[in-house]
Parts: C-alpha cells; structure tokens; sequence
DNA sequence: CGCCTCCTGCAACCTTTGGTTGCGCATGAG
DNA sequence: CTCATGCGCAACCAAAGGTTGCAGGAGGCG
C-alpha cells in the first residue's frame, strides 16, 4: 500500500508531457506516424524554432527520435517510453484517486457514527 | 473517434498539477487534511514565500481554498475540483494509450499480411 | 497592558523556460 | 548551376519558479 505514486514520478518524463504544446506535438506525431519541425509547426500556433526546441526535450526525455532524411529531419514517437509516460499519469491520477475515497469514506464514517 | 483529448485539456487546471511542487503540495494536503504555508514548507525542498505562490496557484485554479483561521491561514483541498483534475489526467493518457494500442494493431496486420 | 514571537503578505531580484526574429548553411529540385 | 526549402545557431524578450529582505497583525505571557 501507500504508494506515493507522486514521489515515484520521473520529473523528466513528466515535465515533458506538462507542456501543453508539447502534449500536442505528441498527438500530431500518434497520428500522422511521424513528422518534422516544419510539418509540425504548420498545425501549431507557434514557430518552427519552437517547435525545434520541444523536439530537443522530448528526444532528451526519450519520447521521440529523429533520424535525418535527406534535407529533413523526421522524428516519430519512441512507443516504449510513451507508454512509460502514459503509466506515470494514471499512477498519480489512481493516487489521488484513492486517496479522495479514503477521505470520502471517512466522512461517511463520522456521519454514522453522529447519527447514531 | 478520434477524441483528441489533449485538445479538451484545461490548460490552467493542467499546468497547476503539471508543476512537481504543487504536486507534492496537494500529495500532503490529501494526506494530512489541511496545511498552512509554512506547515508546507517544513516539509518540502522550497521556502515559504515559493510555497505561498504555488498555493495562489492552486486556489486560483480552485484546487484548494484557504481560510484564515486566526493568525495562520490553513489551506484544504477541494476534493471535486481534483476529481476533476484526476479525470483530465486519465483522459489524455487513455487517448495515447488508445493510439498505441492501435498502432500495436496495425503493425501486427501488416506482418501478418507480409508473412501470407 | 506591554512585549515578544510566530505567521502572513508585499516587493525586489535572479534564473530557467517557452517563444520570437534574424541569419547562415546545406541539400534536393528545376 | 541556380534557387528555394528545411535546418541549426544566436540574440533577445516575457513569464514562471525561486530566493532574500522587510513590514504588519494576531496570540501567548510576564
């Protein structure tokens, strides 16, 4: 028990994925397979060279991997460590979770116990 | 199909439990009912004014509310708004995980079709 | 009451990070 | 060969997380 899920949490791996923009250049690449900076930035209400620096953290936080091709760079989603990733949130999300019931429980308990 | 859940994402709810301290600000406010600033901060790697900011944070964000109570002023989370949050959480990695699963799908159908 | 202590709030300042513009360079297309 | 397209690097800006320093209000106690 008491696992303290957020104490566990790989703060590289989730400081990539809490930026919003960041979360969206992810769901691009899901679902176009795979992308460059420039293809990205054309969906996203920033720059290339924004674009270009969150591909740096997330190929540094092992989310993606960019292979050169020709005089592009594609880079596409590292499945293995995403799904790491995706684990991270739902261990914090049931953290909380559970806690919220316990408590939840709890009160329900000091309501009987004052009714009777 | 298709939600992109990442695009129904509160920003502001997001980033306030996208940040490492609020996380384990709201980690021991779940676990000890309630906490000051400076309670908070004896047992977290920040000073008081830094956990002060964050608790801003995370009222304006409706995570927690504050009363005064005397000279102190003790914080507690509001436990819908973090259900709320917790929800957030598990939808955006329930879409990846969707993703994955179905890119799992396809090139599992595409061996199959390479080996007939 | 008067003093002292503790907790809070406000302000100035530093550093990191997300974002921009501008430029130079390489590589594929005509 | 020439041109344009895509990339990387550098300078610069604003916002956010963090720190120190200081002034003020509520409680405890002689």
């Amino acid at each position: 028990m008491s696992a303290p899920a957020a104490e566990d949490v790989d703060d590289d791996l989730w400081s990539a994925i809490g930026d919003p923009t960041r979360r969206r250049m992810l769901d691009l690449l899901l679902v176009e397979g795979d992308g460059t900076a420039t293809s990205l930035a054309q969906r996203l209400p920033v720059t290339r060279q924004a674009v270009a620096k969150h591909l740096g953290v997330l190929d540094r936080a092992g989310l993606v991997r960019g292979t050169p091709a020709g005089r592009e760079k594609r880079y596409r989603v590292d499945d293995a460590q995403l799904a790491r990733a995706v684990a991270q949130l739902s261990s914090v999300g049931a953290a909380w979770d559970a806690r919220l019931r316990r408590i939840k429980r709890i009160a329900e308990a000091i309501q009987r116990t004052q009714q009777d």
